[in-house]
RNA sequence: GGUCCUGUGGCCGAGCGGCUAGGCUCAGCUCUGCAAAAGCUGCUACAGCGGUUCGAAUCCGCUCGGGACCUCCA
């Protein structure tokens, strides 16, 4: 049963058994962020969606490789071969050092992945560090005869791959297709065909960020850093690749046609897209200006905001629905994960505490299979294509007994021991090492003042009254955590104790 | 224009041939010094019209909405 997990391939647009190249061994590849400016959200719901997929299978037992590059050169503001540089761009923007541009958003990055109780993956390459690799794939593909140089740029040639290949069988596409969709070659053109692109660059003299190579200085192509970094860190044909569905019909399909270009070999066995974001509807994206970053979703200051809500709630949230379906962000729809939430975790905090005495007096057949019905249901929603939704549907019906038993509204005495335990680490492990959920402590920073100033008027309160069996238990009691009170002839104060 | 996806109750969102999804909201009940928490009950959904079938939200056709990619974005 646990074993018994569903892919949907984007290659093969169905549902098929997950069945590793290695066995109990699984080679995973997202495409991490263009560290030019801030994580987008989007991108955001992406590794989250791959966080929750890579906890799933580790949970299963695979010994998984993630491996999340970040790209940090190459990639330019038109996907094929126009426009600048995008990191030079910034540079220029911000007055700084490319590479200042590269630090500066790979910690913010980082940060952010940190918020929402990402694992990091276990290797995370970086574009420039991986040039020779880039270089050497680039060559082979050149002696296969499936790329041309002009003028020290390096295109890849997409009729002639496609005479032997299928280029679009990605997104299901015919080449002519392909052609007819794209803009005419105009004179300045140094390309073949319309639809070639560049896997080297050559640079302009200006340009900071530039690599020798065969072909003189230059930088790579967006898509061959991905190629040449899964096939260094992965093997030449893996696992799962995955990324968001906009990367389909380009880079994923260029990545494709590359490895078999170099090594006449598929790259990957499953294809994973994840859906986009929309909010109120409508994609969210820079140009509907309706996007906005992860600290202003955490911290409410957007016009489209009404609050803030936090990382985890945010990560609930987008859990609820499947990774293939759009998720559209509303105020409502995040306030409604935000309780849903929080009352998932008083089930966890409450889990915790609740244990079993062996006593099986009032003991009820019908209640142990239900119980031990729905611990099943929850690996039958993530064996399904990851449906987180199923999952966490199931984990709120058992939230219901967890409840009920901690009310005694229902006699723990009705469940055996093992029941017990299995619905117990059911949820635990669902909530904390699957969907990655964990406690968020809301204290404000003066909390403790405040306690404090609490109890030392309920200390007064009770000296007043004569109370002094309260009094002696605050005293010795605040003792333990070091403080002693003080009475003075001005009132209660207290101090660290000496 | 081409290639696709999609329309589920007040809201979000699973299901994709027969079996109560779930969450939020609202109304009510139980419990309760007050309040909260928790439990229970109700609000009887599948865009429309045809068809296939013993049986359709689920398959097919048409109509009407919404959206994505092909062009910067995950």
């Amino acid at each position: 049963m646990q074993n018994q997990l569903f892919i949907y391939n984007t290659l093969s647009r169905t549902k098929e058994k997950f069945e590793p190249i290695n066995k109990g061994m699984v080679g995973l590849y997202v495409c991490g962020p263009t560290v030019y400016s801030d994580v987008h959200l989007g991108n955001c719901r992406t590794f989250i969606s791959f966080d929750l997929i890579y906890r799933y299978l580790l949970h299963l037992g695979f010994k998984v490789r993630y491996v999340r590059n970040i790209t940090d050169a190459g990639h330019l503001e038109g996907d094929r071969d126009e426009g600048e540089d995008k990191f030079e761009k910034k540079a220029k923007l911000e007055q700084l050092e490319p590479m200042e541009i590269v630090q500066k958003y790979t910690l913010g990055f980082h940060d952010v992945m940190r918020e929402f109780n990402t694992l990091p993956p276990s290797i995370e390459p970086t574009a420039t560090g991986h040039i020779c690799e880039q270089i050497e794939m680039i060559k082979h593909i050149i002696v296969n005869g499936f790329a041309y140089e002009v003028n020290g740029t390096i295109y890849f040639d997409v009729e002639k791959y496609n005479s032997q290949y299928k280029y679009g069988q990605l997104t299901n596409r015919q080449l002519e297709d392909l052609v007819a969709g794209t803009r005419e070659l105009n004179g300045q053109d140094e390309k073949r065909g319309r639809l070639d692109f560049a896997l080297w660059i050559k640079a302009k003299p200006e340009q900071i960020m530039q690599w020798l190579s065969p072909w003189g200085w230059g930088f790579p192509g967006w898509h061959i850093e991905c190629s040449a970094m899964s096939s260094k860190y992965l093997g030449n044909t893996f696992d799962i690749h995955g990324g968001g569905m906009d990367l389909q019909a380009t880079h994923h399909t260029n990545e494709i046609a590359q490895s078999q270009a170099c090594n006449h070999k598929t790259p990957v066995k499953y294809w994973m897209h994840t859906n986009m974001l929309t909010v109120n509807g409508v994609r969210m994206s820079k140009s509907a200006g309706n996007g906005f970053l992860p600290d202003q979703l955490f911290s409410g200051k957007h016009p489209l905001l009404e609050k803030g809500y936090s990382p985890m709630a945010v990560r609930f949230f987008m859990m609820q629905t499947h990774y293939r379906s759009t998720l559209d962000f509303s105020n409502e729809a995040l306030k409604a994960s935000e309780k849903a939430f929080k009352k998932i975790i008083n089930g966890l905090i409450t889990i915790k505490i609740l244990t079993h005495n062996e006593d099986t007096a009032s003991f009820d057949e019908e209640l142990n299979s239900d119980i031990l019905r729905l611990c099943s249901l929850c690996y039958a929603g993530m064996n399904d294509d990851f449906n987180s939704a199923i999952t966490i549907a199931n984990l709120f019906n058992l939230l219901k007994y967890i409840n009920s038993f901690h009310h005694n509204i229902l006699p723990l005495a009705s469940l055996n021991k093992n029941s017990f335990e299995t619905m117990k680490r059911t949820y635990i492990v669902f909530v904390e090492d699957i969907l990655g959920l964990k406690e968020e402590k809301f204290f404000k920073p003066n909390l403790i003042d405040d306690v404090l100033e609490i109890l030392l008027q309920t200390y007064k309160n009770a000296k007043e009254i004569k109370d002094y069996k309260t009094v002696d238990l605050i005293r010795a009691k605040i003792k333990e955590e070091g403080i002693i009170i003080k009475d003075t002839k001005n009132g209660v104060e207290w101090a660290y104790e000496e």
